[in-house]
RNA sequence: GGAGAGAUUCCCGAGUGGCUAAAGGGAGCAGACUGUAAAUCUGCCGGCGACGCCUUCGAUGGUUCGAAUCCAUCUCUCUCCA
């Protein structure tokens, strides 16, 4: 294909910032090796991250080689941009855990095979650093003055900044150094809250090698009501299915804001953008059509084909009139406990539906529980035999949790 | 190092001896309305089979019939000065 990856990029909505003209001349006429780093600070990527890869894989597909970076060394310091308190201190075995799990998930996003990416972790060459030497080789190259009129310190400059987290911005810029003269990585790319970092590494590879080195923020994925896309009450959502699953994966992008369906079809699926314009186009109830396929496309792309589908199988059954199956939220439980006729909110609390027993018995006071499709009356209701026909219960809470329960 | 200020329930933030499980707001949850949307309105929002009991106001001791509130020590944070 003809285009060019950057117009790519632009039209579908990734780019917020580049450091100077030439970049998109420089994509469009020779086949790049191009970074984003990711810090290891959780044990699975979340949505955010889903972002930058979609637009890794775009120049990926365009030709150009990406470097994934897994922050094993800079993790150790923690980035202070845009973030208004210290990172709790990580243990080296957690990072070190972390960044194994990192590089697995990056793996089933992207064709890592041989010459198509490359894999490498900071670690690797900032664990061992001499300090005085690379005080003395890039500390020379940086101006504090310069560094604190960073717009992603600006909070901490109020609340508090450790000498520890401002060098954050150096090992990230060295970073940007050692791969350019490594592997001629000539391109860094990441969130817009790593401007600052990015400018600073592209500098810094002026400075030391009189080369070019370019910069280019991707738009950070926020809903419309300006927080970030991604965030449940529960925390994250994460791409390993073993802490979000599928089904409640679909669920998150089948219940995005209307004005949100957009930004996430563009940004998060590979679907045409004639596709997306007439999918976003949609108003009212029609919508929705919109949102499924924007739900489906994105558990495709995460979790495979099947679960996709299992996903919105288990959607349609519960909330439509589809027959029943795919992968609703189920839990096991023992036949013979239903002998002793558990309480259905212990059991409630048994399946994570509710914390604590009086806000299981205020949700069924509210009208909030249906068992089997009908209202539950009774706080203390008691489960037994009947509710289990077929050997499972429905138990559904408020207007769309649903959790199933499997006597064996 | 010196001088001040502060730490309250998920978050922000009132409260300075009993009427305080602790105002108000936000978040969250449920109900109504809807399109599994948004906005809005109503209720709930530490735990407990519960007109009562238990745990909570940075930590530990103390004063008191009674403490988030008073005293002592400690830990941490912030501001100003060097």
């Amino acid at each position: 294909m003809g285009n060019n990856v950057f117009d790519t990029l632009t039209e579908r909505g990734f780019v917020k910032q580049t450091t100077h003209e030439g970049l998109k001349e420089m994509l469009g006429k020779e086949k790049i090796k191009f970074y984003v780093g990711f810090d290891a600070t959780a044990d699975s990527l979340h949505v955010g991250h889903f972002v930058q890869l979609m637009a890794m894989a775009h120049m990926q597909r365009a030709g150009h080689i990406p470097i994934i970076l897994v922050g094993g060394g800079t993790t150790m310091i923690g980035d202070p941009s845009g973030k208004s308190d210290m990172r709790r201190m990580m243990t080296r075995d957690d990072i070190a855990h972390n960044a194994e799990i990192f590089k697995k998930q990056i793996g089933s996003f992207l064709d890592v095979s041989e010459g198509k990416a490359i894999m490498v972790d900071n670690a690797d060459w900032l664990l061992n650093l001499n300090y005085v030497e690379f005080l003395r080789e890039i500390g020379t190259c940086f101006s504090v003055n310069r560094m604190l009129t960073a717009e992603c310190y600006k909070q901490r400059l109020e609340k508090g900044l450790t000498f520890f987290e401002f060098n954050y911005m150096l090992m990230q810029a060295y970073d940007f150094l050692v791969l350019n003269r490594k592997y001629g990585c000539t391109l860094e790319m990441g969130g817009d809250d790593q401007w600052s970092n990015i400018l600073a590494g592209a500098d810094l590879i002026r400075r030391k090698e009189q080369k070019e080195a370019y910069g280019l923020t991707i738009t950070l994925l926020l809903k419309s009501d300006g927080k970030k896309m991604g965030k449940t009450e529960s925390g994250a959502v994460w791409l390993d299915p073993e802490k979000t699953s599928p089904y409640e994966f679909y669920q998150y992008w089948r219940n995005v804001a209307d004005a949100d369906v957009r930004t996430c079809l563009s940004l998060l699926t590979f679907l045409p953008m004639e596709e997306v314009e007439r999918l976003s186009a949609l108003r009212d109830s029609e919508i929705n059509e919109a949102k499924k396929v924007l739900a489906f496309e994105i558990t495709k792309q995460v979790h495979g084909e099947q679960a996709a589908q299992e996903a919105q199988t288990a959607a349609e059954a519960l909330f439509g009139a589809g027959t029943e199956g795919g992968s609703v939220p189920m839990t096991e439980i023992a036949a013979a406990r239903l002998a002793e006729e558990p309480k259905l909110i212990d059991m409630m609390i048994e399946i994570g539906l509710t914390k604590s027993r009086g806000e299981g018995r205020r949700l069924i006071a509210q009208g909030g529980v249906l068992l089997n499709g009908d209202k539950v009356a009774d706080e203390f209701y008691a489960l037994s035999q009947k509710d289990f026909e077929g050997g499972e219960a429905m138990i559904k809470k408020g207007k769309k949790v649903f959790h199933k329960i499997v006597a064996k």
